[in-house]
DNA sequence: ACTACTGTACTAGTCAACGTAATACAGTTG
DNA sequence: CAACTGTATTACGTTGACTAGTACAGTAGT
């Protein structure tokens, strides 16, 4: 089963540390096309959280449309809608990617405090 | 003298309206390097706020780097200069690098997806 | 149909941030 | 020293984000 721990007291709202949990696990794979994430109350009692705080990070995964929500049976990862042609994604990518270093060399930031930078947030989504 | 005028009661807080209409000034060139600002008592009286509330806009256009202050003579535009702080390139690296993780992520493209493209990146720069 | 699960919607309370103000402090100029 | 300038501290009202309480609604196995 899918775990996730969050830490409370901090900035980090905990529906947001949900949200990025489950999009971790599903970039890493720990979750397939058809699996089912725990259930709000299910996830909640365990988190000792109020269930409208797990629906909230799962109304917000489903709007991203990674997930889907079945009333009655719970809440399952789904095939990401490819609203974009591959060769559009990869133009997507480059060009996010590249205005990102442009903003960060603009700023007079080092390839290495960049890259320092960049693993500090995937430390933070991989928590 | 600059004319300003703001409206109250709308979404735009008051400071904000005094920073852009300033701001537009200095691009309009009706405002040169050299010339003064009302002053933050003058202006506060005539536009009926709270003088706090005219340093907080000036504080703002200083921070941005197209003012600066004289302590006991007033505030003046100068060159304008490209330097952020070092708290605020922080900050602006962290929010580029955070909006290009959150747009690869929801183009579906994974941590080791991303990692490689940004290392092409790097190489085509180092060329 | 009943039961025990699922998700959903509405309302309300808490808290932090923001915008603004009141007031007192500090520097400049003639 | 008078009359201007900006600055700092503190406080207060409003707003929005986050979370919780509670009740409603669909699903599945018995």
């Amino acid at each position: 089963m899918l775990q996730i721990q969050i830490t409370t007291g901090g900035k980090v709202p905990i529906y947001r540390q949900v949200v990025d949990q489950v999009r971790a696990s599903i970039a890493a794979d720990k979750l397939s096309v058809g699996d089912a994430l725990p259930s709000v109350r299910g996830l909640a009692s365990e988190l000792v959280v109020n269930p409208n705080t797990i629906a909230k990070a799962y109304s917000a995964l489903v709007q991203d449309g990674l997930i889907e929500s079945q009333q009655g049976r719970g809440y399952f990862v789904i095939q990401r809608r490819e609203i974009y042609s591959k060769k559009e994604r990869g133009r997507r990518l480059k060009e996010a990617v590249g205005a990102m270093i442009a903003e960060a060399f603009s700023l007079g930031f080092s390839e290495k405090e960049l890259i320092v930078e960049i693993q500090k947030h995937f430390q933070t989504l991989a928590r």
